[in-house]
DNA sequence: GTATATGCAAAGAATTTGCACTATG
DNA sequence: CATAGTGCAAATTCTTTGCATATAC
């Protein structure tokens, strides 16, 4: 999906929000991409094509943007914020090997839209933990599967984080 | 749910966790009740109990009963890490008025066991968000629903936290 | 008795805040 | 032009680490 400049504007524009220059640049960076970055992702990336930005915009832009249903904020890592720009509804997966996250696709918890016990549902996150297949693979491969350390990030969010559970 | 002390010194002893004094306090009030304490939460509670207890010992035997599945780490909340010590699964709905977080059992997601697309789920967590039914009573009551402000916490967690977002 | 757990204080990181400057409509 | 946004630096807050003491088996 490659959204233009003028679409985002609208984006935003639509929604009260002003256009200016870092936040198309933000909106634009989460939104076309499935990874899942955190801040520090985000602000290393954007940093080459608007060098002055600042953290400070960049927390005030994603917040802003999160509570206008532009992006997702993710609390999958505990240690640090994930943002998501995927505008299609959908779950996610965590390896709790390499910590990779990936987007599922899933009918099932997206259907239970409207009220639950007099509860207003407004977004349903599906959030499932496990081991994906790669690691599986890697691990059915090696005769002695090595257990603790050796674990390699798959996307380009770092693993490293401060909690070692989920 | 009354958990007895000798019954937590065998749960943690089957898993070759050694019961001491203070983990056996920390299991027992995280495991009986279905508020979602954070650390401050806990630390606050147990300290009556347990004097001398540090944060360290806290944070090191909750991250102990998460690896073993004693407890599960909460993402829900990014600003702080919230505990669940209740052992049947379940799911979580999170009010974006009040914020309160309270438990919701279904069916739906938790069936999606085994695996999805080759990777093995472990574990599915179900998060809802939206505003839940004490929220909407209270906004159809009064005529002119103050927006924003005038929230208040309904649980023994406290509302404040660094991200105003999910 | 020995390995392991606890607790204190200090370090480390992510996020927020205050304030002067700048760009947008 | 006036309002709202940006960016710097300092402050806050949550979490982790190092190390000496205490506890469990």
């Amino acid at each position: 999906m490659i959204t233009n400049e003028t679409t985002l504007r609208t984006l935003l524009a639509a929604r009260g929000i002003k256009p200016t220059y870092q936040r198309v640049a933000i909106l634009a960076d989460v939104r076309d991409r499935r990874s899942h970055p955190t801040i520090k992702d985000l602000y290393a990336r954007l940093r080459v094509r608007v060098p002055t930005l600042s953290k400070t915009t960049l927390y005030a832009a994603l917040e802003l943007f999160a509570r206008h249903g532009l992006v997702r904020a993710l609390s999958i890592d505990p240690a640090e914020a994930r943002y998501d720009g995927w505008p299609a509804p959908h779950h996610h997966f965590h390896c709790e090997q390499c910590g990779s996250i990936f987007d599922l696709d899933l009918a099932c918890p997206t259907g239970r839209r409207g009220c639950i016990d007099g509860h207003e549902v407004r977004e349903v996150h599906g959030y499932f933990r496990g081991v994906c297949r790669a690691c599986r693979d890697r691990a059915s491969s090696s005769p002695r599967p090595e257990r603790g350390a050796a674990r390699a990030a798959r996307v380009d969010h770092n693993v490293k984080r401060r909690h070692p559970h989920a």
